[in-house]
DNA sequence: GGTGATTTGTCGCTTATGCAACACATTCCG
DNA sequence: CGGAATGTGTTGCATAAGCGACAAATCACC
């Protein structure tokens, strides 16, 4: 690991931007929100921002992909098994996120919010998976990882649409058909 | 006016440092706050510190006086007349500004927090008195803003110790003595 | 009192951020 | 339509902020 340690002012600085982006996500939708916006109110000059990030699509990424990391960091990493309460709770932050999002703000968007969850996802679901089966099988997992992903994703769509169910209970309905599939456990 | 404007990045650092200061001091007494403990909450450099403020104490002077001008500024400025309403104003300012500040945080600085209400004051009632009585008698609007200051501090402790009156009714009951003396309008 | 651990100020050198100006898109409105 | 206004990215040079080390002061605990 060559861990260069990154620079305080740039920790400081994206996590103005980001704030500000959130503050402001409050207050418009996505589409109305300029650099010019979250620069001023980050107190930022706008070529900083361009600094730290492509354009405002890969800030929306960014800023998102934390947002879910948040939640599911410090759930999920402690025990790092994939086991059923893992899934369970992996499941719960995602439509956390989603309510917590959805309804404001990103109206037109919800393709890259869904992408950017999806994505965050896969990566977690692979880390577990070579953690608990190992490697020397990497396109399965991977594959494995992806169809997780989707499925997870698509089943809180579900849930946001129909269910009354608690996160738990509705996601556990399912996990024995999938268990079945992917073996939990070693 | 020879204004030399401030870099952002002075205004940006200034405000982190003021909004770590006063979001600590609401943890903890002054006393037991340190200068790293600041530096660490606002993401900044302790040298950086050190470049925009004396010591520890100047802080506080300086956070303080803007915490009270943030009160005066927009209520007096506008309407620039010393007359009974502005009076009565900068006298709620300042209980309003002692009630939220003196029961935390400050046990044993009440003396420099008294320096800094008075000069603040004075300041205020000089440029009033000038803007209104004109110049050319600078030292008796000096000595009378002076008073003044003293007075309006000296008030608001008698009342916080004593008075079940709102601070509008306090400070009227006075006005016409002291009016009597300064003579608010031209 | 003494000794080790913090905290305080200060320093030269490095680096991220600000500026101002630019060409280019986009939007807005008469 | 046309042009004014606003937003987007990019650039080279100016500057505030970070680093790490330092001596001195202060604190804490025996």
């Amino acid at each position: 690991m060559t861990q260069t340690k990154t620079d305080p002012r740039v920790i400081r600085t994206r996590k103005l931007i980001m704030d500000s982006f959130i503050t402001l996500s409050e207050g418009k939708e996505f589409k109305d929100i300029t650099v010019k916006d979250i620069t001023a109110e980050a107190m930022i000059n706008r070529a900083t921002f361009y600094h730290h990030f492509e354009d405002i699509y890969d800030l929306l990424e960014k800023a998102l992909s934390e947002v879910l990391l948040v939640n599911l960091d410090s759930d999920t990493y402690r025990n790092d098994e994939l086991n059923e309460e893992t899934f369970v709770k992996i499941f719960e932050a995602v439509t956390n996120f989603q309510t917590s999002l959805s309804n404001r703000c990103h109206r037109g968007y919800e393709d890259t919010i869904a992408r950017i969850i999806r994505e965050q996802l896969e990566v977690l679901f692979h880390k577990l998976l070579v953690k608990q089966k190992g490697i020397g099988q990497e396109g399965a997992l991977k594959t494995t990882a992806v169809m997780l992903s989707w499925g997870i994703y698509g089943a809180s769509v579900e849930w946001k649409r129909n269910s009354q169910a608690s996160p738990e209970e509705f996601i556990k309905a399912a996990v024995p058909y999938i268990e079945h599939g992917i073996h939990f456990n070693k």
